[in-house]
Formats: C-alpha cells, structure tokens, sequence
DNA sequence: GTCATAGTATGATAAATATCATAACTTTAT
DNA sequence: ATAAAGTTATGATATTTATCATACTATGAC
C-alpha cells in the first residue's frame, strides 16, 4: 500500500458529483485537499475487521471483496465491489468499529476522506446529506435483496448468478478472468468448494462455458441466465 | 385499519428525540400535527410491494414482518420489526417504491410522516440528517450480519435461533406465543415447513422446549442457545 | 354443529449437498 | 530446480434437506 498526489479528477466520482452539486466551490477545494489516495495490491488487505472506522472510503479503481473472517471454519464474502461503490458502506455511520474485513481482489485504488470531515459536512449541508443517504441506502438495499434472491437459488442457480454476475456487472465481457479462486466463490455463495469446483465442471461439460484456469469463457449465456433464473 | 388522534406522547421514540435533539420547537409542534397514526389488526397489510413510498413509517405498537412476496413460489421473510423500528427502513431515501411488503403479525400502530417533510427537515437540519442516517444504517446493518449469521447454520441451529430472538429480542420470556405459523418460520430461516415442524418436534423430544400450539416455552436454554452456536 | 380449509405432525423416499479421499496441476519459496 | 503448499479436479459415500403421502387437529364460515 502506498499513497499517491492528491487530484480530484476522477470521472464518475459520485462523492465529487455530490460535492459539485451541493457544496460551495471554497469546501470542495478543501476536500480535494485533504482526500487521500492509497494504492493496494492484489491480495492487501485495506480494511480490518474490529479496527475502529476513521476514514470514509470510497474505491477508486480496481475490485476489492467485503467479508467476514471466521476463526477456524471458512469466511463469508458479503459483497463484490467495483470502482465508484463506497467500500466501508456498512457501519460507517452507525457503528465505532469495522465487523468486517475488505481486501483488494485485483490492484486497487481508494479515496480516503477523514470521517469527521465527512460529518461536518452533513451537518452544514442537509442536501449534501441527502445525497449521501440515498446513496449509501441503495448499496444496503442491493445487498440485502440480492442475498434473497440467491438465497432461494440451488447450487447451480448460485453458480451461474455468479458467473453473470462477473461477465454482466464487473467485466462486460463474456471472457473475463475470475477474481476469486473456488474456495472464495464458495463463500460468496454458501456452498462448499468441492460442489462449486463440480458445478463449473458440470457446466463446461455441458458447453456452457469454457475453462482456462482462472479464465472463463461464457459460451451459452441465454442457458447460463436459464440456469441462474429457474435454479 | 383505523386512524386515531395524533399526539406527541410517545415514550422511547427515538424519532421524536432525534427531533427533540436537534429541532426548534416551533418544527417539532408541527411534526407532531402533521404525523398520522394508524391502527391495523393481526394479519393487516401495511405496506405493499409495488406501492409508491410516500411516508416515512414508524413502529408504536405491535410486530411486524418485512417480506418479499413470490408469486409461485413461497415468500421470504427479510426481517420482523418491533416497536420503535422503522418499518420502511429500506428503500426509503434510495427508490420511489416498495419492493417489499409488511403486514401486521400482531395489532399495531404506525407512525406516519410526509416523507416530503422528512427530507426537508433533513435538508434544513444536517445534525438531524446524521441522526436518522446513524438509525437507518444500523437497522440494515443488523439485517446484513445476521443473514450471515444464519445462512452458515444448519436447519437445527435456524430454528434455536429463532426461538430465542422471540424469547430474547421480541417477548424477553422463556414463554411466548409465537407470532408466526411454522410455514413463515420457514419463511424467515429458509428452509421448509415440514422440517421447522420436525424440528421443533425434535427439541420437545429432547426436552428442550414445550409446545402447545403456538405457545413455545423454552425449557432448556443453555443447550438451545448452544445448538444456536455450533449448529 | 358440521363442513371446508388451513395448519400441524410424522413417515418414507428422493434429491441435493457435504464430507472424505485421492490425485493432478500451479504457484511459491528456497 | 526442486520441495512444499495451495488449488483444481473427481469419485465414493454420508449426511442433510426437500419432496411426497397421509393423518390428525384447530379454526372459521355457514
């Protein structure tokens, strides 16, 4: 992890839109000034668990993974995030600690805001506030409708959403390299390694996909959705 | 449902001390002239998935389930609200409709506001906005960790699970009438009814629990708690 | 009351998934 | 280059859970 200058030129930055939008021209120059950019690698880990929530922070570039850590038995992937989502989005104004940890999945880049800040600025600017909530709000929102739509899904149902949901939602291409190792779609899905390993073998044997190591080439996506829909 | 008198009288309501808090007083005589309060009978629904949001709603009196209906299929319970929780906790600053619906499980009465109040308040008074911001993201907070919490568990350690976040959460007894039938149990853990009944019939086996009908006392409650724990 | 309906209960069986075992293949460290 | 460790893969088996079938019980409508 290292920090770099300080810009803010970011396209498709919602938290400067926000500011743009509602904040006065003099806040905006301060909060270019005092935002920090840290850069990780793959593998970094950028929030843990239990450690108290200072900053608020928001993904620049890259993917990184939101989990919980379970001492001996496996861990849980609470959520998949891409540049411009908030990554701290849980518990950043309700709780004085992390309960979860998030790692970067591919090289990654945050925006770091100081919290306090952040909070001033709600207090001085309700329309600001309001932009904040909505958004914020949505990303709560999208997890827990999301968790029951996989929840009433079957191992190849699960399967298959995931592989939709990398091509659709993160690459926007039907060949992408996974980000995640078996194990770790395991956890995001809540089954085992084994029986995902199996799936995807399923799949491939069935010419559904294609399989290169990490690499996966979606051949029938129209089955794939099938699946994901009706499994 | 019914609509009754509007006063500010309420105890424990942290809506109206947020507004206490943070509010003139000429504002909070108004909030309290403008909310509407309303009556609805066990099995009355509250809130309707499709609907256009309009209020902002708060539990006074009662229990309520937060549900996902699905045509076919059977529904999902996402989460059941006691008194002093928002009832439209989700979506309400991030979509223009429900996509969820909530129905009475016992008498209750609801607070009602303009949300169009709500979000000018917010927008006029920042401290207020990061008040109802703090309640907001711990209620979803809650319902994103203990979905986790419960997806990892068996159907054994579901069904403890439930039987004390009635007993612990919502009744603060060993005995209580359970306000749901076992098919929305089953609705809530995620499993099928057939085997919350069988489970249940199990822990009476055991010596766990008595049942009578809806009646549930909890006989041994260190060792549900631990089938809760390690199940 | 009694009829219909929904809810509770239990057993038998099928299906899904987890667990255990083992092996080939990859990556990492030395 | 090689060993060690981790990952992917597959089969056999055990366990869990769902499904189907069938009663029994409670509840509400008439």
């Amino acid at each position: 992890m290292k920090e770099a200058p300080n810009k803010c030129d970011c396209e498709k930055c919602d938290v400067k839109e926000m500011f743009y939008e509602h904040v006065e021209e003099q806040h905006i120059e301060v909060v270019c000034n005092i935002k920090i950019e840290k850069a990780f690698k793959k593998g970094d880990m950028i929030i843990e668990e239990g450690k108290p929530i200072e900053s608020f922070i928001y993904l620049k570039s890259g993917l990184v993974k939101l989990f919980k850590h379970r001492e001996d038995e496996k861990g849980q992937i609470i959520i998949i995030a891409k540049p411009f989502d908030f990554v701290n989005l849980l518990s950043v104004f309700s709780d004085t600690n992390y309960n979860y940890s998030v790692t970067a999945l591919e090289d990654s880049v945050t925006c770091n805001l100081d919290l306090d800040y952040i909070k001033d600025m709600i207090r001085a600017n309700g329309e600001f506030a309001l932009s904040i909530m909505k958004k914020i709000s949505k990303v709560s929102d999208t997890i827990i409708l999301e968790s029951l739509t996989v929840r009433k899904k079957n191992i190849h149902g699960r399967v298959a959403y995931i592989l939709l949901f990398f091509a659709d939602q993160i690459y926007e291409d039907k060949y992408f390299e996974l980000p995640l190792n078996r194990r770790e779609i395991a956890e995001f899905i809540g089954k085992t390694t084994e029986n995902v390993i199996r799936t995807l073998s399923e799949f491939r044997k069935d010419g559904i996909i294609k399989i290169f190591g990490k690499f996966i080439e979606i051949v029938d996506k129209e089955k794939l959705q099938q699946i994901s829909d009706f499994g």
